[in-house]
DNA sequence: ACAAAAGTGTTTCAAATACACCCATGG
DNA sequence: CCATGGGTGTATTTGAAACACTTTTGT
């Protein structure tokens, strides 16, 4: 590196970008927002959106940013998943990305100028991703399989209104695998609602034609943290 | 920055380092390991080990190095906590840091060049420290209270033979609680030893001093990795 | 009348909890 | 002979699992 340069810290450093995993659901299968790369390296291939860090911003902060600008799509919420550093990770100099995950609803995305094109893809039909994109899927489904029981953020996936036949859903598209309907109801009618982290509401406006009218549920923050408070660890 | 610099991507970059929050167990107290820094800034605060990154090492190579360096410390593995990016979380310029989390046993360190001073702390009775260093360590135990149910990296912390009085000690510094012994035990003796995730050996050299002689155990990692496969979510 | 989506019910079984008691050893 | 650390046993309760049946409505 030069020597005439600005940093007090006289260290090499890598270029620094931020990506996202965002996820979406739309009530049938989880999808996951990609955007086709404008430009080299890995022009032409499909890839998390994300773009390299700015000054006197947070990675969190870089991470939202990008994403707005690429897909015009801003997220509540967004976690940390993971930093990927292998040295050639980027085929022109190291480059170490610190990718988020986040949860929308009912969004469309917008390309930008340096997307050539952004797309919803099931999660389980990925084409093939730049970079080292593909481990960081894998580990954003390992994260998600992990999470869903115990995070909140998971109701950002769903209506604020919702039927437990969506949330059912939901959990089979995030472990691509049936569960008994039954059970799985009974679990959260019983379970759930005593701690009230989802409770019943009228709903109003009835849009689906379904052959019998289903009950519709919402989302307790409150109770949510009720219930984390209380729910110690024991023997 | 200066023009002239042998960079591709030309972008603003932070200063990136790495961090270590390295925790043991001694049978009685979890501990983690600090070094008292021996330069500005924060010169002489409690700090966890860590520092820059170099060409053509990954994050967690730079962790280990710089743990190595400082403390002659090499846990045998490692795992991601967090990334650290407030701008102004070191007050010279902007730095941000991964950091890693480890578990060893048995090991006394060695202050090096850079750091004054290196020891173990009682993780309830930590000193005041460097940069966010304390926010850092709110999450590691979150961390760790989290994944100890089902991360067998924590049978690191233990001997090679362990008893169950010692595995329910090291659950009790985890969490910070007292445990009931029997349920512990029966809990660790029905449901783990029909998966075999731990199995009594025979204990050469008795060293303790007890009223009643203990019976051995050691954790199985193929036995663990066995129990994940089968323990497949349901409903 | 029937398919399709939604709701409820029962029985069983495994695991967590809350308890009490016995055993061996060193001082 | 008793305190201490270690081991075993039993009753209760809870939640998960594996099952079948009923309700509503559009066609």
């Amino acid at each position: 590196m030069n020597d005439n340069h600005p940093y007090k810290y006289k260290y090499w450093r890598p270029a620094v970008s931020a990506d996202n995993v965002v996820f979406s659901f739309d009530g049938k299968d989880l999808k996951v927002l990609l955007v086709k790369r404008k430009n080299e390296p890995f022009k032409d291939f499909w890839a998390f959106p994300g773009g390299f860090m700015e000054e006197n911003e947070t990675l969190q902060q870089t991470a939202l940013r990008e994403l707005k600008e690429e897909t015009s799509i801003t997220p509540l919420e967004t976690r940390e998943l993971c930093t990927m550093s292998e040295p050639d990770r980027d085929p022109r100099e190291q480059v170490i990305t610190v990718v988020f995950y986040s949860f929308v609803r009912n969004v469309k995305p917008k390309a930008a100028d340096d997307a050539a094109d952004v797309q919803w893809f099931n999660i389980y039909e990925l084409p093939q991703l730049a970079f080292d994109h593909e481990e960081i899927f894998t580990k954003a489904i390992e994260k998600l399989r992990l999470s869903i029981k115990f995070d909140p953020m998971f109701f950002a996936l769903l209506d604020k209104e919702f039927t437990l036949s969506d949330l059912c859903r939901l959990w089979e598209s995030v472990f691509n695998k049936k569960f008994d309907r039954r059970n799985f109801q009974k679990h959260w009618t019983t379970f759930s609602l005593i701690t009230n982290i989802i409770q019943p509401v009228a709903k109003s406006s009835e849009d689906k034609k379904l052959p019998r009218a289903p009950k519709y549920y919402k989302y307790s923050e409150s109770s949510y943290k009720e219930f984390i408070k209380k729910n110690k660890v024991r023997f």
